[in-house]
Formats: C-alpha cells, sequence, structure tokens
RNA sequence: GGAGAGGUGCCAGAGUGGUCGAAUGGGUCUCACUGCUAAUGAGUUGACCUGGGAAACCGGGUCCGAGGGUUCAAAUCCCUCCCUCUCCGCCA
C-alpha cells in the first residue's frame, strides 16, 4: 500500500499519477477527507485517555494515603470521561478501518520510466531474442522460419506423443487442467531442476506452503482486491496460492532485517492455482491457461539503492533459461494501463509459440518498490543512519513451465514427429535425445 | 481429534489489579581503566500513531500472541481465536 503521507501531503501528485493507471480521482479525495478526520477523531480520543491515566493515578494515589472519600468522587469523575470516550473510540475505529480498507484497494504508483498507456495495447516490446539472430533491439521482429512440421498446436503434438493427456486431466478435475505423462512429465521435472539449479548459485531455494492464510494474500497484494481470482477453501479460511510470490513475500512479513543480510534472494517451485474466472473460452486451449501450473519463482528483498540493479538480474536470469532452451522470446515493458496492481514496473516475457502463431506470457518480472513491504511490514535498519525503512520487494517467474513445455515441443518437432530435447535437458531427462514418436 | 502446559523487549527469563514499557542475566553500542587480542566498572539499548521543532529533541497516546470484555485503573481477572510444547489417538 502507498503510504498515507503521500497523500496527505501532496495529493494532486499522487493523482496524477495513479491517474495513468486509472484511478478515479474522488477515490483519493474521499480517503484525504477521512484520514483527515481520522486524526482528528484519534487527537481527541488520546486527550480523554490522558486524562483518565492521570486521574487513575491520582486515585491510586489517595487509596495507598487513606482518603478513600476524595478517591470515590474521582472515580466518579473519571467515570463520565469513561462513556464519552468510548463513543470516540469507536468512532476512530471506524475511520481508521476505512481508511486502511481504502488504502488496501489503491495500486501502487507506476514508475517514472513505465510507459504511459490505456491498455495492454500499448505496452512496448523493448527487444527481442531468437537463436538466429541473437538479441535485437526494437520492436520489429523476424521470426525464424518455422517448417511446417513446427507450425502443430502442442495439443496435437501432446497426445501423438502421448505425453500429454488433456482428455482424462478434465475428467478428474475438469477443463483448464493439465495432465502430463511420460517423458511429458518428466519434461516438466527436467525443467524445473535446471532452473532450481541455475539460481542456486545466489538464491536459496525454498519450498513452501501453497495453502495461506487470508492475511498472507493481502500482503502481496492478492487479496482484498482480487478475491474472485483465488481458490479459497473455506472450511479452513485457506487459500491456495496463485504463485510462489505470495508465501516468499511473506516470509520475512513483520520482520525487520539487519541491512548487511540485504538483498535476500529466494526461489521456489510450486505449483500455481488461479481460478482465471472470466476467461473460458479465450485463449484456453491446450496449455495456454490453466487453473493450476508449475512454476520455478525468483524473488528478492533489497534496499531502495539495490532494487534497480536486482530488476535486471531477475530479468537476465529469467530470459538466459529461455536462451539456454532456444526459445525465441520477446521483451515487453508494460504500460501502466497493463501494470499490475502491485507492481511500480514489469517487465514481461513472451515466447513464440510457432503452433499457435501466438506469443505466450511466460515470465513477468517485477519491481513493487515498498508497496508490498508496507502490506507485509517487512522493513531493515539502516546501518549508516540506524533508521528503519521499508525493503523493497521484487520477483519474477524463471519460468511458468505449462507454456513453456507447448512452446518447447513445437519448437523441438522434427520432421518425423518426434521432439528433440534441447542439450541443456538432457542431463535431466537421463540423457535421452528425443520424445520418440510412436 | 482428546488431555495438559505455555506464548512477556535482540535472547533467556521474572512479574496475578495501581509506584510496570516492564526486574534480573546475557548480548549490543559508548565511555573509563588495566600494556594486550580480553577482564573490570559506569552508562546505553523497543516498535507504532500523533502534535510541536530546521534539527538534536520534547509532549500525548498505543503495544507484554490476536481480538473482545470487566474496572476509575489490566502484562496481571473473564471470553473467543491463533500459535508452540508434552502425552494419547490417527496418519502419508
Amino acid at each position: 500500500m502507498l503510504d498515507i503521507r503521500l497523500i496527505r501531503e501532496d495529493l494532486d501528485k499522487v493523482k496524477k499519477a495513479l491517474a495513468t493507471r486509472g484511478v478515479e480521482s474522488g477515490v483519493l479525495d474521499e480517503l484525504w477527507n477521512i484520514d483527515h478526520q481520522a486524526r482528528t477523531v484519534s487527537t481527541q480520543r488520546d486527550n480523554l485517555r490522558a486524562e483518565i491515566n492521570s486521574i487513575s493515578k491520582e486515585v491510586a494515589k489517595l487509596m495507598r494515603s487513606g482518603d478513600s472519600e476524595s478517591a470515590k468522587d474521582l472515580r466518579e469523575k473519571s467515570r463520565s470521561i469513561g462513556e464519552e470516550l468510548s463513543a470516540l473510540e469507536s468512532l476512530a475505529a471506524e475511520l481508521d478501518a476505512q481508511r486502511h480498507d481504502a488504502l488496501l484497494k489503491i495500486p501502487n504508483i507506476p514508475s517514472e520510466d513505465a510507459p504511459i498507456g490505456v491498455s495492454e495495447a500499448d505496452n512496448v516490446v523493448s527487444r527481442w531474442w531468437s537463436l538466429q539472430k541473437g538479441m535485437q533491439n526494437g520492436s520489429d521482429i523476424e521470426l525464424p522460419d518455422y517448417a511446417d512440421y513446427q507450425k502443430k498446436p502442442h495439443w496435437e503434438i501432446g497426445s501423438e506423443l502421448k505425453i500429454l493427456d488433456l482428455e482424462r486431466a478434465a475428467k478428474i478435475s475438469g477443463s483448464m487442467f493439465a495432465m502430463f505423462r511420460g517423458l511429458g512429465a518428466t519434461l516438466e521435472r527436467a525443467l524445473t531442476s535446471l532452473a532450481l539449479d541455475a539460481h542456486s548459485d545466489a538464491f536459496e531455494e525454498i519450498r513452501p506452503p501453497t495453502l495461506v492464510r487470508s492475511a498472507t494474500m493481502v500482503s502481496t497484494g492478492h487479496l482484498p482486491k482480487f478475491e474472485e481470482d483465488a481458490y479459497h477453501l473455506e472450511r479452513d479460511d485457506l487459500y491456495a496460492i496463485p504463485t510462489a510470490e505470495v508465501p516468499l513475500t511473506s516470509l520475512a512479513k513483520d520482520e525487520i532485517l539487519p541491512e548487511d543480510d540485504l538483498p535476500v534472494r529466494l526461489t521456489a517451485f510450486t505449483a500455481c492455482f488461479r481460478r482465471e474466472a472470466g476467461s473460458a473460452g479465450r485463449d484456453t486451449r491446450g496449455l495456454l491457461r490453466l487453473h493450476e501450473f508449475d512454476k520455478v519463482e525468483i524473488l528478492a528483498y533489497t534496499t531502495p539503492d539495490q532494487a534497480a540493479d536486482m530488476h535486471k538480474e531477475l530479468l537476465h536470469r529469467a530470459e538466459d533459461l529461455l536462451q539456454q532452451l532456444g526459445l525465441t522470446y520477446r521483451v515487453l515493458d508494460l504500460c501502466t494501463a497493463d501494470l499490475g496492481n502491485s507492481s511500480k514496473r514489469t517487465f514481461d516475457l513472451e515466447a513464440y509459440s510457432p503452433g499457435t502463431g501466438l506469443w505466450l506470457e511466460v515470465s513477468s518480472v517485477s519491481w513493487f518498490g515498498d508497496y508490498q513491504a508496507r502490506r507485509a511490514n517487512i522493513r531493515f535498519r539502516n546501518a549508516d543512519s540506524g533508521q528503519i525503512e521499508y525493503v523493497h520487494t521484487l520477483n519474477g517467474s524463471a519460468l511458468a513451465w505449462a507454456r513453456i513445455w507447448a512452446v518447447l515441443v513445437e519448437t523441438y518437432r522434427q520432421i518425423d514427429g518426434s521432439v528433440a530435447i534441447p542439450e541443456v535437458l538432457r542431463p535431466y531427462m537421463r540423457n535421452l535425445e528425443k520424445i520418440p514418436s510412436p
């Protein structure tokens, strides 16, 4: 969430910054008013409390000296102040709650570097890469010459090679669930091992819980605004995580870290669960959009000064994996309208799927500033000043496997219908060179 | 799931209604002293909200797992919930 002081002291600046992502200024005016009232009321409340506190000390003194008559009078006086106080207390609590709720629903202020836009059409393709052309700047993409045998959608390849069984997944769990079989399942596991090993030089590997409390979902900004998108187990009031970002961000919740510990780098492999409400029927074939998919996440806590470099590092690590796998991809600099609620700046990585002709989002690398750290109350002690400050949080997928799996089997499909296994994956796949066609 | 014990500051741990934001010990940092990689002594050491101040800092309020209640007054009494530990039950 935003620092209320920002809204209190520079309302116009906040309005202007949030207008670029479609927040109406009335919402901010209302919050400003609530804050103003809340402070007025809490000051009055504190003054009454101070009075009662001092009377209570008086009473104690009188009791000790045996003057119970005067003590009785004071008690009466205090009691009547107490009645006045309780009205103010509930008003103050009500205003506090209103302020808090409003603050939780206001998105982060975008970075000044994020492109301004009104829809996802305004996202900027900043560079692209292919095995043939290497890294290229700009949005003028030359796709490799994919052969006809590569232009077969992954769901057809999957059932042909018996490595993807969507029909039975649907029988078991419904549509938009996947089931990998045989070498298809091995391939998923190989991708996971490849990625975790790739980050092991600097990242602590974590295997977090995948069911979390609602407070944990609030910390990353997934609640209260996006309740509809999450699976909720009502009986136990637990949420299935939509990404490992959720438990990893809350790992340091309510902690004050020594500056020497920063940056903290964490990586985790988990399943991710998304209801995808409202998206049925649209780009949902095969593995394009699933209720459950596997992903390796990389995440960091940094000082504000370290954040920019870390953002580059995370992006580089995600891109490096795509390059190792030899997949054509492009880097999108998300515009203000398409930026996630909690993010200040996000780069999406989209891999090209020759079988469907679509660019598939396989990673999203974001810098959140202190927005999540305020929600989760994650701070650090500045080694020089001794002051306590909020950390910055950043994270990215590296990578999301279902879509990678799809792009991979299409890209590496051979003329004989088999799928070649990229060299980096072979050590994780019993040194097999291909997934054979039956 | 059942029975019992417990959750206090950076750590350990005392505190059963007022003099408690909290003893004591350890750690931290500062100073002093001792000619040595340390001992001793003195001091220091929480977070949050809010008002004042350029700032150092000063005032008020809140916080002893969380939320409610009783009372003039709650770490201390009552209720609900969460968590930890021990035993039993169940179980990958």
